[in-house]
DNA sequence: AGAAGATACGCAACCGGTTGTGCTATAGTT
DNA sequence: AACTATAGCACAACCGGTTGCGTATCTTCT
């Protein structure tokens, strides 16, 4: 640390050879000598000389960076989602030697975003987002910046991964159905969020591949607030229904509250089934039907993939992870 | 978007100028007449130049990136502190021209800081962590590189902030003796951990400024599971107990199981407080007393913090924020 | 009107690396 | 022995900005 900065032509010049010669033997491409190349490396090993990233990204137009792209609303930061996924991301990421630049965007606005692909503070995009429709891909499609988004979108030929909401929730439905379950209901929130339309759409095919028809009366995709929840909870008990499914857990403790309030128990009365979103149903009692997803590995899924395209490799478009429909946390 | 990539000489030449004048133009620094000047920027506005921060960055010896440093062990990145301290500090250093490099680093390695630092991928450091003595704030003494921590630190001459929580369970504990409490217990995690170590220091302070004295034998500080965290509320209980401080609210949750399972019930039979820390006690029956704090508020004022160390301003080493002791969720 | 000072701008070096090209000595071929 | 191929290395240009210094033009003052 003492030495207060050392450059690649200090060490050409204290080793006498040419800063070229120094270059190719740390990176190892072009014609060098051995010898020479091993009394470079211990020289750099001595020195803990690091090569400034500046310099080499502005030589080789790289910046050895991509970018991890969040929302900050509120309501998504409460859940630690992102976060569980950012390890998979960061683990890959500094495997491969790049470093991650954060990006927070909100729903009407990712100013933060443009100002660092514009900038070129970045080699590739990591977008997480929650929008189905969201003009923040435009963008990027527009920009030509290499990118992958987690969660699925609609445009195409957008390199995209997602774990497979929609077969999960089929699967999911499709065993309450076998059940019995003659009145299933679904509560779930706004369709514009991937999550909630993915599992509506599971929802639906395990109706259509039992032969079996949805009610639509029972289908509730306005739950944003627990004000709407609990009417819609309200409802679905009028309708006498015989198990909810919630698309997401912060809806299945308001769901829960409600059906205590009105007397009735868990399972006996009413089954509910629910995602392992967050720990909010941990420790709830009784157990919940939930399944399991692994936000870590979805992280670290993305980040391979969106190394191998701007390695400019081939990599198909999209990619589903499977959930882990073991219902752990189940006694139902 | 179309212009492949235009850069300053391409600007001088299109304008009939040196590349002086327009980084003059660019930056406001130097002598540059008003007229050239309004030319440059309306010339960079049309064809939307952004100038290299990598060249930028080679020439000043600067990035404009600081480095968020958080840990990534998973009991940690289950809580949402970390993400909502993270919004405040980018929306500082958006505001400051700054973006945010990720480093994740674990209780027992911090490679991936060190990698940074050492490659001057940034300017300074904002060390979120929550161990008391951490090994990595050494190290960034050592590498000279401005930073400020979140959290406190017993290193000296450090610039650090941290919310007020020994104020806070200070004020918190007085209150219940002074409710008239008699045997008032507390329940926390490993005091290696910042959070907990305060937040019992807070404790001992209420006693003292009482002039009361603390039974040691119904402090424990070693709940650092759910194992734990039992066994030590029925050896309060069994103590006979009127109260417990939790010093987190996962482990409220755990006191608060095991102490219906014993069929006592809060708070007629035992009262329970706790801090805020996460949204698990949201929706609580019946609500706990628990205390509020920030988490964006310290993130933007560590930014701010860092930026004007960074400039060489002098600023104040230590920093408290102040909790919000209005008990919004309690009825007791 | 001439000198002094201020203003506007250009020249060229520099930040710290990478890389295409060319030169030289050695090894390999016939 | 003459000729080519190749390994090992250096030169110098280049990436895209910043900045100290020098110069030409314009004010201002006496």
């Amino acid at each position: 640390m003492a030495d207060v900065k050392i450059t690649i032509d200090d060490i050409a010049k204290e080793l006498g050879i040419s800063k070229t010669t120094v270059s190719r033997a740390i990176s190892g491409k072009g014609r060098i000598g051995p010898a020479t190349r091993e009394r470079v490396l211990n020289y750099i090993k001595e020195h803990d000389y690091h090569p400034s990233p500046l310099a080499k990204g502005l030589a080789q137009s790289k910046t050895y960076n991509i970018a991890w792209v969040i929302p900050g609303d509120s309501t998504v930061t409460e859940l630690p989602f992102f976060q569980k996924c950012m390890i998979g991301v960061s683990d890959i990421a500094t495997a491969n030697d790049h470093d991650i630049l954060l990006s927070m965007v909100y729903e009407d606005n990712f100013v933060s975003l443009e100002r660092i692909v514009k900038n070129r503070k970045v080699d590739g995009v990591i977008l997480a987002r929650t929008l189905y429709k969201d003009p923040s891909v435009e963008f990027l499609i527009e920009s030509g910046i290499p990118f992958v988004t987690i969660g699925s979108t609609p445009y195409k030929n957008v390199h995209q991964i997602d774990n497979d909401h929609i077969g999960a929730c089929k699967e999911l439905t499709e065993i309450l159905l076998l059940k019995g379950m003659k009145k299933l209901a679904l509560i779930g929130g706004d369709e514009n969020h991937i999550v909630n339309r993915s599992r509506k759409a599971g929802y639906l095919k395990a109706f259509e591949s039992l032969d079996m028809e949805p009610d639509n009366s029972i289908i509730y995709m306005n739950s944003d607030s627990k004000v709407n929840t609990i009417r819609n909870v309200s409802d679905a008990l009028s309708n006498e229904v015989d198990c909810i499914i919630c698309t997401d857990d912060m809806i299945c403790v308001y769901v829960l509250d409600e059906i205590r309030k009105q007397g009735l128990t868990v399972p006996d009365d009413i089954r509910i089934a629910s995602f392992y979103d967050s720990p909010v149903l941990e420790s709830y009692q009784p157990p919940i039907t939930s399944l399991d997803y692994d936000p870590k590995q979805l992280g670290s899924e993305a980040c391979t993939m969106l190394i191998s395209v701007m390695k400019g490799e081939e990599v198909p478009y999209k990619k589903l992870l499977h959930y882990d429909v073991t219902f752990k946390r189940s006694t139902q």
